[in-house]
DNA sequence: GGTGAAATTTAGAACCC
DNA sequence: GGGTTCTAAATTTCACC
Protein backbone atom coordinates (compact mmCIF):
# COMPACT_ATOMS: atom_id res chain seq x y z
CA UNK A 1 0.00 0.00 0.00
CA UNK A 2 2.55 2.33 -1.33
CA UNK A 3 1.99 4.94 -3.95
CA UNK A 4 -1.22 6.12 -4.68
CA UNK A 5 -1.88 9.59 -4.09
CA UNK A 6 -3.57 11.37 -6.36
CA UNK A 7 -7.17 10.77 -6.72
CA UNK A 8 -9.13 11.95 -9.35
CA UNK A 9 -12.71 13.33 -9.63
CA UNK A 10 -13.72 10.09 -10.97
CA UNK A 11 -11.85 8.05 -7.77
CA UNK A 12 -13.86 10.61 -5.43
CA UNK A 13 -17.10 10.55 -6.69
CA UNK A 14 -16.84 6.83 -6.29
CA UNK A 15 -15.63 6.93 -2.85
CA UNK A 16 -18.92 9.35 -2.11
CA UNK A 17 -21.07 6.47 -3.85
CA UNK A 18 -19.38 3.36 -1.60
CA UNK A 19 -19.28 5.50 1.84
CA UNK A 20 -22.92 5.90 1.80
CA UNK A 21 -23.45 1.62 0.35
CA UNK A 22 -20.92 -0.03 -0.97
CA UNK A 23 -23.52 -2.32 -2.23
CA UNK A 24 -24.46 0.03 -4.77
CA UNK A 25 -23.63 -2.53 -8.19
CA UNK A 26 -20.35 -1.07 -9.99
CA UNK A 27 -23.10 -0.97 -13.40
CA UNK A 28 -25.25 1.81 -11.62
CA UNK A 29 -21.63 4.04 -9.91
CA UNK A 30 -20.66 3.62 -14.12
CA UNK A 31 -24.06 5.15 -14.72
CA UNK A 32 -23.65 7.88 -12.10
CA UNK A 33 -20.22 8.60 -12.96
CA UNK A 34 -20.08 8.23 -16.28
CA UNK A 35 -17.29 5.29 -16.56
CA UNK A 36 -17.96 1.73 -17.55
CA UNK A 37 -18.67 -0.98 -14.70
CA UNK A 38 -14.94 -2.43 -15.34
CA UNK A 39 -13.27 0.74 -15.11
CA UNK A 40 -15.53 0.88 -11.39
CA UNK A 41 -14.16 -1.81 -10.87
CA UNK A 42 -10.63 -0.92 -11.53
CA UNK A 43 -10.54 1.92 -10.05
CA UNK A 44 -12.16 0.42 -6.70
CA UNK A 45 -9.70 -2.86 -6.65
CA UNK A 46 -7.08 -0.31 -6.67
CA UNK A 47 -7.97 2.06 -3.84
CA UNK A 48 -8.68 -1.10 -2.29
CA UNK A 49 -5.02 -2.50 -2.66
CA UNK A 50 -3.43 1.57 -1.67
CA UNK A 51 -5.11 1.64 1.05
CA UNK A 52 -7.70 4.83 0.66
CA UNK A 53 -10.58 2.07 1.39
CA UNK A 54 -9.85 0.41 4.63
CA UNK A 55 -12.24 -2.14 4.76
CA UNK A 56 -16.04 -2.39 3.91
CA UNK A 57 -18.13 -2.87 6.46
CA UNK A 58 -21.62 -3.74 7.83
CA UNK A 59 -22.78 -0.72 10.32
CA UNK A 60 -24.40 -2.20 13.57
CA UNK A 61 -26.75 -0.30 15.76
CA UNK A 62 -25.34 -0.04 18.91
CA UNK A 63 -28.52 -0.10 20.51
CA UNK A 64 -30.13 -3.08 18.80
CA UNK A 65 -26.92 -5.25 20.01
CA UNK A 66 -26.95 -4.31 23.50
CA UNK A 67 -25.26 -1.12 23.77
CA UNK A 68 -27.75 1.16 23.86
CA UNK A 69 -25.15 3.95 26.12
CA UNK A 70 -22.34 5.72 24.33
CA UNK A 71 -19.73 7.14 26.19
CA UNK A 72 -16.61 9.69 25.60
CA UNK A 73 -14.16 9.72 28.08
CA UNK A 74 -11.04 11.71 28.51
CA UNK A 75 -8.29 9.68 30.53
CA UNK A 76 -4.92 11.44 31.78
CA UNK A 77 -2.27 9.33 32.97
CA UNK A 78 0.25 10.17 35.68
CA UNK A 79 3.40 9.15 33.30
CA UNK A 80 3.88 9.63 30.01
CA UNK A 81 6.94 7.46 29.57
CA UNK A 82 6.53 5.14 26.12
CA UNK A 83 6.34 1.85 27.93
CA UNK A 84 3.33 2.91 30.44
CA UNK A 85 1.21 4.50 27.01
CA UNK A 86 2.27 1.51 24.82
CA UNK A 87 0.76 -0.74 27.61
CA UNK A 88 -2.23 1.88 28.00
CA UNK A 89 -2.60 1.51 24.24
CA UNK A 90 -2.70 -1.97 23.92
CA UNK A 91 -5.04 -2.37 27.05
CA UNK A 92 -7.92 0.08 25.98
CA UNK A 93 -7.81 -1.78 22.22
CA UNK A 94 -8.19 -5.11 23.86
CA UNK A 95 -11.58 -3.97 25.33
CA UNK A 96 -14.71 -4.57 23.08
CA UNK A 97 -16.62 -2.38 25.02
CA UNK A 98 -14.25 0.41 23.95
CA UNK A 99 -15.38 1.58 20.50
CA UNK A 100 -12.95 4.01 19.64
CA UNK A 101 -9.42 4.99 21.44
CA UNK A 102 -6.93 8.24 20.49
CA UNK A 103 -4.15 9.36 21.95
CA UNK A 104 -4.17 12.98 21.83
CA UNK A 105 -2.39 16.08 22.96
CA UNK A 106 -4.19 18.18 25.46
CA UNK A 107 -5.69 18.45 28.55
CA UNK A 108 -6.13 15.11 28.50
CA UNK A 109 -3.80 11.98 27.16
CA UNK A 110 -6.43 8.98 25.85
CA UNK A 111 -9.88 10.00 24.46
CA UNK A 112 -11.97 7.00 24.54
CA UNK A 113 -15.78 6.15 22.69
CA UNK A 114 -17.33 3.26 24.90
CA UNK A 115 -20.39 1.65 24.59
CA UNK A 116 -22.52 -0.33 27.07
CA UNK A 117 -25.66 -1.67 27.88
CA UNK A 118 -26.43 0.18 31.45
CA UNK A 119 -24.78 2.83 33.43
CA UNK A 120 -24.22 0.10 35.78
CA UNK A 121 -21.29 -1.41 33.79
CA UNK A 122 -20.17 1.44 32.51
CA UNK A 123 -19.16 1.94 36.46
CA UNK A 124 -18.22 -1.72 36.53
CA UNK A 125 -15.86 -1.34 33.65
CA UNK A 126 -14.22 2.33 34.73
CA UNK A 127 -13.42 0.20 38.28
CA UNK A 128 -11.43 -2.18 35.89
CA UNK A 129 -10.19 0.09 33.47
CA UNK A 130 -9.15 3.37 35.31
CA UNK A 131 -9.10 2.67 38.91
CA UNK A 132 -7.57 -0.88 38.36
CA UNK A 133 -4.64 1.46 36.58
CA UNK A 134 -1.69 2.90 38.66
CA UNK A 135 -1.02 5.08 35.54
CA UNK A 136 -4.46 6.46 35.23
CA UNK A 137 -4.47 9.88 37.12
CA UNK A 138 -8.20 10.92 36.20
CA UNK A 139 -10.88 10.94 33.91
CA UNK A 140 -13.92 11.90 32.64
CA UNK A 141 -16.97 10.85 31.68
CA UNK A 142 -18.89 12.50 29.05
CA UNK A 143 -22.77 10.44 27.97
CA UNK A 144 -23.98 10.78 24.86
CA UNK A 145 -27.77 11.96 25.34
CA UNK A 146 -27.73 12.39 21.37
CA UNK A 147 -26.08 10.61 18.40
CA UNK A 148 -26.15 13.42 16.43
CA UNK A 149 -23.56 12.78 13.29
CA UNK A 150 -22.18 9.21 13.40
CA UNK A 151 -18.83 8.35 12.12
CA UNK A 152 -17.67 6.62 9.69
CA UNK A 153 -13.91 6.98 8.70
CA UNK A 154 -14.19 9.65 7.38
CA UNK A 155 -16.68 11.57 5.34
CA UNK A 156 -16.10 13.52 2.17
CA UNK A 157 -16.63 16.88 1.50
CA UNK B 1 -38.05 -1.05 11.66
CA UNK B 2 -40.46 -2.02 14.39
CA UNK B 3 -39.57 -5.12 16.69
CA UNK B 4 -36.53 -6.29 16.01
CA UNK B 5 -36.30 -8.78 19.02
CA UNK B 6 -33.77 -11.04 20.05
CA UNK B 7 -30.45 -11.58 17.85
CA UNK B 8 -29.74 -15.55 18.27
CA UNK B 9 -25.96 -16.65 18.35
CA UNK B 10 -26.07 -17.15 14.54
CA UNK B 11 -26.93 -13.53 13.98
CA UNK B 12 -24.30 -12.49 16.06
CA UNK B 13 -21.61 -14.83 14.50
CA UNK B 14 -22.75 -13.78 11.22
CA UNK B 15 -22.40 -10.00 12.25
CA UNK B 16 -19.51 -10.33 13.62
CA UNK B 17 -18.26 -10.91 10.04
CA UNK B 18 -20.14 -8.34 8.11
CA UNK B 19 -18.03 -5.63 10.51
CA UNK B 20 -14.86 -6.54 9.26
CA UNK B 21 -16.16 -7.45 6.04
CA UNK B 22 -19.09 -7.04 4.50
CA UNK B 23 -18.24 -8.63 0.90
CA UNK B 24 -17.76 -12.04 2.30
CA UNK B 25 -19.67 -14.51 0.07
CA UNK B 26 -22.86 -15.88 2.13
CA UNK B 27 -21.61 -19.34 1.05
CA UNK B 28 -18.66 -18.87 2.98
CA UNK B 29 -20.26 -17.00 5.93
CA UNK B 30 -22.79 -19.94 6.18
CA UNK B 31 -19.69 -22.39 5.79
CA UNK B 32 -18.00 -20.52 9.00
CA UNK B 33 -21.24 -20.57 11.26
CA UNK B 34 -22.88 -23.91 10.16
CA UNK B 35 -25.75 -22.50 7.84
CA UNK B 36 -26.92 -22.83 4.08
CA UNK B 37 -26.21 -19.59 2.07
CA UNK B 38 -30.38 -18.59 1.83
CA UNK B 39 -30.32 -18.93 5.71
CA UNK B 40 -28.01 -16.40 5.97
CA UNK B 41 -29.10 -14.45 3.27
CA UNK B 42 -32.44 -14.21 5.32
CA UNK B 43 -31.12 -13.24 8.39
CA UNK B 44 -28.69 -10.94 6.66
CA UNK B 45 -31.93 -8.98 4.84
CA UNK B 46 -33.69 -8.86 8.28
CA UNK B 47 -31.68 -7.58 10.61
CA UNK B 48 -31.06 -5.15 7.19
CA UNK B 49 -34.67 -4.39 7.40
CA UNK B 50 -34.96 -4.03 10.99
CA UNK B 51 -32.36 -1.71 11.42
CA UNK B 52 -29.82 -3.71 13.40
CA UNK B 53 -27.86 -3.32 10.32
CA UNK B 54 -27.80 0.45 9.88
CA UNK B 55 -25.61 0.47 6.49
CA UNK B 56 -23.08 -1.19 4.78
CA UNK B 57 -20.14 2.13 3.68
CA UNK B 58 -16.23 1.50 2.99
CA UNK B 59 -14.20 2.96 5.52
CA UNK B 60 -12.02 5.13 3.66
CA UNK B 61 -8.94 6.55 5.27
CA UNK B 62 -8.75 10.21 6.01
CA UNK B 63 -5.33 10.48 5.48
CA UNK B 64 -5.55 9.39 1.82
CA UNK B 65 -8.21 11.76 1.12
CA UNK B 66 -6.61 14.72 2.21
CA UNK B 67 -8.27 14.91 6.22
CA UNK B 68 -4.56 13.63 8.03
CA UNK B 69 -5.38 15.18 11.57
CA UNK B 70 -8.17 14.43 13.10
CA UNK B 71 -8.88 16.27 16.37
CA UNK B 72 -11.57 16.35 19.10
CA UNK B 73 -13.23 18.87 20.23
CA UNK B 74 -15.14 19.58 23.43
CA UNK B 75 -17.70 22.82 23.07
CA UNK B 76 -19.51 24.29 25.64
CA UNK B 77 -22.27 26.64 25.02
CA UNK B 78 -24.02 29.53 26.79
CA UNK B 79 -27.48 28.54 26.73
CA UNK B 80 -28.97 25.30 26.30
CA UNK B 81 -32.25 26.37 25.18
CA UNK B 82 -33.76 24.07 22.71
CA UNK B 83 -33.91 26.07 20.08
CA UNK B 84 -30.46 26.79 20.53
CA UNK B 85 -29.41 23.23 21.19
CA UNK B 86 -30.81 22.44 18.20
CA UNK B 87 -29.47 24.81 15.66
CA UNK B 88 -25.98 23.67 17.11
CA UNK B 89 -26.91 20.57 16.43
CA UNK B 90 -27.87 21.07 12.62
CA UNK B 91 -24.96 23.52 12.24
CA UNK B 92 -22.20 21.19 13.07
CA UNK B 93 -23.98 18.13 11.16
CA UNK B 94 -23.28 20.03 7.99
CA UNK B 95 -20.09 20.80 8.20
CA UNK B 96 -18.34 18.24 6.56
CA UNK B 97 -15.41 18.47 8.36
CA UNK B 98 -16.90 17.25 11.36
CA UNK B 99 -17.12 13.69 11.46
CA UNK B 100 -18.86 12.45 14.50
CA UNK B 101 -20.86 14.96 16.41
CA UNK B 102 -22.61 13.91 19.66
CA UNK B 103 -24.91 16.18 22.45
CA UNK B 104 -23.59 14.95 25.71
CA UNK B 105 -23.45 15.34 29.63
CA UNK B 106 -21.07 16.49 31.87
CA UNK B 107 -18.38 19.26 31.47
CA UNK B 108 -19.12 19.93 28.35
CA UNK B 109 -22.56 20.43 26.08
CA UNK B 110 -21.16 19.18 22.09
CA UNK B 111 -18.16 16.85 21.57
CA UNK B 112 -17.11 16.84 17.75
CA UNK B 113 -14.33 14.79 16.11
CA UNK B 114 -13.42 16.39 13.14
CA UNK B 115 -10.95 16.16 10.92
CA UNK B 116 -8.65 18.75 8.88
CA UNK B 117 -6.10 18.83 6.45
CA UNK B 118 -3.99 21.31 8.34
CA UNK B 119 -4.10 22.90 11.83
CA UNK B 120 -4.80 26.08 9.69
CA UNK B 121 -7.91 24.77 8.18
CA UNK B 122 -8.68 23.43 12.12
CA UNK B 123 -7.78 27.44 12.67
CA UNK B 124 -10.21 28.51 10.27
CA UNK B 125 -12.80 25.68 11.14
CA UNK B 126 -12.61 27.02 14.71
CA UNK B 127 -13.33 30.60 13.63
CA UNK B 128 -16.45 30.14 11.56
CA UNK B 129 -17.94 27.08 14.11
CA UNK B 130 -16.85 28.27 17.56
CA UNK B 131 -16.20 32.18 17.39
CA UNK B 132 -18.25 33.62 14.72
CA UNK B 133 -21.72 31.82 17.26
CA UNK B 134 -22.55 33.93 20.06
CA UNK B 135 -23.70 30.73 22.04
CA UNK B 136 -20.46 28.89 22.16
CA UNK B 137 -18.85 29.90 25.54
CA UNK B 138 -15.62 27.97 25.40
CA UNK B 139 -14.08 25.03 23.15
CA UNK B 140 -11.40 22.96 24.11
CA UNK B 141 -9.24 20.88 21.57
CA UNK B 142 -7.17 17.56 21.49
CA UNK B 143 -5.73 16.45 18.64
CA UNK B 144 -5.29 12.88 17.93
CA UNK B 145 -1.29 11.96 17.54
CA UNK B 146 -2.43 8.16 17.38
CA UNK B 147 -5.75 6.44 15.75
CA UNK B 148 -5.00 3.43 18.71
CA UNK B 149 -8.70 2.28 17.82
CA UNK B 150 -10.77 3.42 14.97
CA UNK B 151 -14.63 3.07 15.10
CA UNK B 152 -17.02 1.15 13.06
CA UNK B 153 -20.69 1.93 14.68
CA UNK B 154 -20.15 -1.05 17.35
CA UNK B 155 -17.97 -3.33 17.67
CA UNK B 156 -19.42 -6.87 19.09
CA UNK B 157 -17.56 -8.34 22.25
C1' DG C 1 -10.94 3.23 -20.56
C1' DG C 2 -14.42 0.31 -23.24
C1' DT C 3 -16.72 -4.21 -24.87
C1' DG C 4 -17.60 -8.79 -24.62
C1' DA C 5 -18.28 -13.48 -22.43
C1' DA C 6 -17.35 -16.60 -18.32
C1' DA C 7 -17.57 -17.43 -13.38
C1' DT C 8 -19.44 -16.35 -8.96
C1' DT C 9 -22.76 -14.60 -6.16
C1' DT C 10 -27.18 -13.22 -4.84
C1' DA C 11 -32.26 -13.67 -5.04
C1' DG C 12 -36.25 -16.54 -5.11
C1' DA C 13 -39.46 -20.69 -5.09
C1' DA C 14 -40.69 -25.32 -3.67
C1' DC C 15 -40.10 -28.63 -0.17
C1' DC C 16 -39.06 -30.61 4.50
C1' DC C 17 -38.16 -30.60 9.51
C1' DG D 1 -40.97 -20.71 12.02
C1' DG D 2 -36.64 -21.86 10.20
C1' DG D 3 -33.46 -24.65 7.18
C1' DT D 4 -32.20 -26.95 2.91
C1' DT D 5 -31.93 -27.84 -2.08
C1' DC D 6 -32.51 -26.29 -6.56
C1' DT D 7 -33.13 -22.77 -10.30
C1' DA D 8 -32.95 -18.08 -12.28
C1' DA D 9 -31.23 -13.38 -12.28
C1' DA D 10 -27.77 -10.21 -11.35
C1' DT D 11 -23.23 -8.98 -10.48
C1' DT D 12 -18.47 -9.41 -10.41
C1' DT D 13 -14.43 -10.76 -12.96
C1' DC D 14 -11.48 -11.50 -16.68
C1' DA D 15 -10.29 -11.94 -21.35
C1' DC D 16 -9.18 -8.70 -25.31
C1' DC D 17 -9.50 -4.38 -28.26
Amino acid sequence: MSASPELDAYDRAILAILQRDNTTPQRVIGERVNLSAPAVQRRIRRMEETGVIRANVALVDPARVGHPITIFVEVEVESERAELIDAAKRGFAAVPEVQQCYYVTGEADFILVVTVASMADYEALTRRLFFADNNVKRFRTFVAMDRVKVGLEVSLA
